[in-house]
RNA sequence: GUCCCAGUAGCUCAGCUGGAUAGAGCAACGCCCUUCUAAGGCGUCGGUCGGGAGUUCGAAUCUCUCCUGGGACGCCA
């Protein structure tokens, strides 16, 4: 709709901006009564050398389009009121004929985009802040899906590294095999912690651990054996937790994976004369990109974090040809993602520049980071669970008869917590208030899954008293001030889903799905649908409903949270 | 010390590619279940947009500077 009228705007004009131009200086005026799109006058002042509010009267003489009723030239601004009946009847019959493919765009047909997100790792449990990464790098997941791209999903598992070493070390000295055959995450957990109290008062221990990595790197048979083990039942424990978020992921390589891949990277680089001794470890010189040294290999000769980033950046590229490479990662690691690029840039490499590191802001306890290796960390799972045991509380208390009550608790319980994290801008910090997360009112997950619920519910009434309402071509002749706020919003899907894509932010997508579930709420707290007489109207009404839960629903969808038609 | 991110209502956040009267939610207080699930709706209260300077017809939004908080800065990931 933009669009068309940003080209009558041009005729009308007849200025030598281009079309696009006009239609990005668009806007949506700030109340319903100033119209349904605005074009401020002001940029076009000095070419025309007048006042705007003349340029906008005058456009306002010559500008013709079907769908627009009227125009106002208002203090500058051009102002357009759309032709409602027509306009809504264009709008819902697209989004009732396409359904969840509403919205639904071919940009990256035929390209593909690879995302790392999530990637906990082993021998720790999975906290609260590895939640950010999978559920943001999971929602920017579907959207690009949206969006025509082909997206791989990587886990990449931190299954490698120094920690290794100090957990071999810790379980060799403290640990229990049948303590880890009962409880795995928690027994790891345990040992990791207690390592680093030990270490701080005795930090030969340290060394040690480093010997063990070293060991587990050239293949020593006990190092390998307890790698193997703790691996596994570290997977299995993260596997049900995926499960409960509904996440699945294409490819579990983690650091491990890279492992003989790695010396053709060191060649590489040895290759290109940009490695250098410095102190006994071998590394990357980036002053001249102003960055600190990128260290490659330790004194040892054991590998690093940003040694198996490069493998892995090769790696991808060669196996998925990606257009975009996303790590949605913590913004304490850019100083890293820097480095990395910098060095494919040293490469000579092209696609160094399509490596984008997709930061957020770190969940923070009492205004400080959680601390893995001191314990202070919060577990996803109990946060589940006890966000689950509190939807089928709620649910007891409003909707006993509910069918499959634990379904939809979990739905509800879950999409809480979810959308908690997914709501707020990825870059800011979040600050771990349970309270907060296990909010159900205002702006929360279930506020939307109940707004969807609720909509569903007279739908489902609707069907039986009159199969009629689904026609799509009733014209929407009734609708006034009420459903116009619903059917701009409803129009506008398509252009929040490619905002989300161009700035990988996903609570544009939360936000929408607060915005629309709000008016929802709003319109049929004081509009009767149901007990409308006038038949003619009260299929308009449904139709509108039915487009408000296929929006929602799919609003949800690309957040990874689920819609039950019943709560 | 250097670099990165952030600072908007008591709290949590929108708004930031400059534009019309700075918006929600939570908390507090007051209304609304004999019409479609009250996980809801309506209303009241609440703001020097961290401070200062600059650019502009116009700044929460752009530039500079200072302040505050968080993070990163070689053998962790």
């Amino acid at each position: 709709m933009k669009s068309r009228i940003a080209e009558q705007i041009k005729i009308a004009a007849g200025v030598d901006f281009s079309q696009i131009e006009i239609e990005s200086w668009i806007e949506k005026p700030k109340f319903s009564t100033m119209g349904d799109f605005a074009f401020p006058c002001f940029r076009l002042a000095k070419e025309f050398k007048k006042a705007p509010n003349l340029i906008a009267a005058e456009i306002a003489q010559t500008f013709k389009l079907k769908e627009v009723e009227r125009t106002e030239a208002v203090g500058g601004y051009l102002n357009f009121y759309l032709d409602l009946p027509l306009y809504s009847a264009k709008v819902l019959k697209e989004v009732i004929d396409k359904r969840a493919g509403y919205g639904q765009k071919d940009l990256g047909k035929g390209k593909s985009i690879s995302i790392d997100l999530s990637s906990p790792n082993i021998a720790k449990p999975f906290s609260m802040g590895h939640l950010r990464s999978t559920v943001i790098g999971n929602a920017l997941a579907n959207v690009t899906e949206k969006l025509g791209y082909k997206v791989i999903r990587i886990n990449h598992i931190g299954d490698w590294g120094t920690q290794f070493g100090k957990l071999i070390t810790a379980y060799q000295k403290w640990g229990s095999e049948e303590q880890v055959k009962t409880s795995p995450i928690a027994e790891l957990h345990k040992l990791y912690v207690y390592f680093h109290e030990q270490a701080e008062l005795n930090p030969s221990l340290d060394d040690e651990a480093r010997v063990w990595f070293k060991r587990l790197e050239d293949g020593d048979e006990e190092a390998v054996r307890l790698w193997e083990w703790f691996r596994k039942v570290s997977l299995e424990a993260f596997s049900a937790v995926y499960e409960k978020l509904n996440i699945s992921f294409d490819s579990f390589n983690g650091e491990a994976f890279y492992n003989d891949k790695m010396n053709d990277v060191i060649a590489m680089l040895e290759d290109e004369g940009l490695i250098e001794e410095s102190e006994g470890a071998r590394v990357v010189r980036l002053d001249d990109e102003g960055l600190p040294p990128c260290l490659i290999q330790k004194r040892d000769g054991a590998t690093l974090y940003a040694t198996r980033d490069l493998a892995a950046a090769f790696y991808r590229k060669r196996e998925y040809s990606f257009e975009k490479s996303l790590y949605v990662v913590g913004n304490e690691q850019s100083l890293h993602f820097k480095q990395l690029k910098a060095i494919l840039k040293k490469l000579n490499i092209l696609w160094a520049e399509d490596l984008v590191h997709i930061s957020f802001g770190m969940m923070l306890k009492d205004g400080k980071k959680m601390s893995t290796r001191k314990g202070k960390i919060v577990l996803l799972e109990k946060v589940l669970e006890q966000s689950t045991a509190l939807a089928a509380e709620a649910i007891e208390e409003k909707n006993p008869n509910l069918k499959e009550k634990q379904q939809v608790a979990e739905a509800v319980g879950i999409g809480a917590i979810m959308f908690h994290d997914l709501k707020v801008f990825r870059q800011n910090d979040v600050h771990f208030e349970l309270k907060d997360m296990l909010r159900f009112e205002g702006e929360t997950g279930p506020y939307v899954q109940y707004a969807h619920a609720r909509a569903c519910s007279i739908l489902r009434k609707a069907a039986v008293k009159d199969s009629s309402f689904s026609n799509s071509k009733v014209a929407p002749a009734s609708f006034g001030e009420e459903e116009r706020a619903i059917v701009m919003k409803i129009s506008a899907f398509e252009e929040v889903i490619e905002e989300a894509f161009a700035e990988w932010d996903p609570s544009k997508i939360a936000k929408y799905a607060i915005d629309l579930a709000q008016l929802f709420n709003q319109y049929y707290a004081h509009t009767h649908i149901l007990n409308e007489l006038d038949e003619e109207v009260k299929a308009q009404r449904l139709l509108l409903l039915e487009s408000i839960t296929i929006v929602l629903k799919e609003s949800l969808r690309l957040l990874g949270i689920q819609a039950p038609e019943e709560m």
